[in-house]
DNA sequence: TGAATATAGTAGCAATTGCTATTATATCCT
DNA sequence: AGGATATAATAGCAATTGCTACTATATTCA
């Protein structure tokens, strides 16, 4: 019985979560954080609402997360002029700082994970999983298909 | 400024957890439990410590996995007769079943995630992220002596 | 208009996880 | 042999997550 794509998949990505863990615990961030940092990055004054459908979390599991990363001065939470009830998500000068420190390490971590392949198997690989994500992704969300 | 690997493959697999979960929840198994499960299929018998090694959590998060298990009489505890620090974990045949059952789950949402793959497709990828896990595991063996 | 409904975000609680320390047993070394 | 050290598993505690319920604000429509 060969294991299965679901399994490969979630090896790979526990691995390299814990790596990137491993490697980044002194500066004190998580691969999740990282990831709504890097998200937020390319969506600057979004809402939680949005952005925790982009990082696949519950929105109170960002509105915490936020909280966090507010008190560590990496994030800004503005007050949307349009709609009271919302927040509009900012980066800090420091949180740009703080990628930039960590971009070579998640480089090199990349370049590890992929050793041995050609830059067309690289190239194969990324295709696959993203057509994978996108079966998987269209399977999930019948209601919202937003920014992006 | 294209996505990681290492984003995509948290996103898939997420989405394949969210998914099984989503199907599952009536059943009251999680995939974490049926990752469990299935490894412990192929290696009955086996001591808590190297089967927490196999599903990648620490050994005491597997402890009370199995505790859980046990309660919900899916896996039995027995004195390993070598080491009376040990336990054997075994299935019962209720795990059995329950593995039966859920089989068709498993399989349906591998199939919706390849949807539209050939099958050298799917073989191909299979490869490239057994690969990718390759050299994760690698890395992470090596981390661990360095530190130790 | 204004009452019903929807939406953005958050608090409480329960479940899960991992870090650290601890117990019990095994192994190593002189 | 027997003390030092290593190992298998677990308990306590802290951190994180998500479910449900809730507040505040916005939108809809009769």
């Amino acid at each position: 019985m060969s294991e299965t794509i679901g399994f490969l998949l979630n090896d790979s990505a526990r691995l390299f979560r814990r790596s990137f863990n491993a490697r980044t615990k002194d500066s004190g961030i998580t691969a999740l954080q990282w990831r709504l940092i890097t998200y937020l990055k390319r969506h600057e004054g979004i809402r939680q609402g949005p952005l925790a459908e982009l990082i696949e979390v519950e929105p109170i599991t960002l509105s915490r997360m936020v909280d966090r990363l507010v008190e560590a001065e990496l994030v800004e939470r503005r007050a949307d002029p349009a709609d009271r009830r919302a927040w509009q998500l900012y980066l800090t000068p420091r949180a740009g700082e703080m990628l930039n420190g960590m971009r070579p390490i998640a480089d090199a971590l990349t370049a590890e994970a992929i050793e041995g392949l050609s830059a067309a198997e690289v190239e194969q690989l990324t295709d696959l999983v993203e057509r994978v994500r996108a079966n998987l992704s269209r399977r999930i969300c019948q209601k919202e298909k937003e920014i992006v």
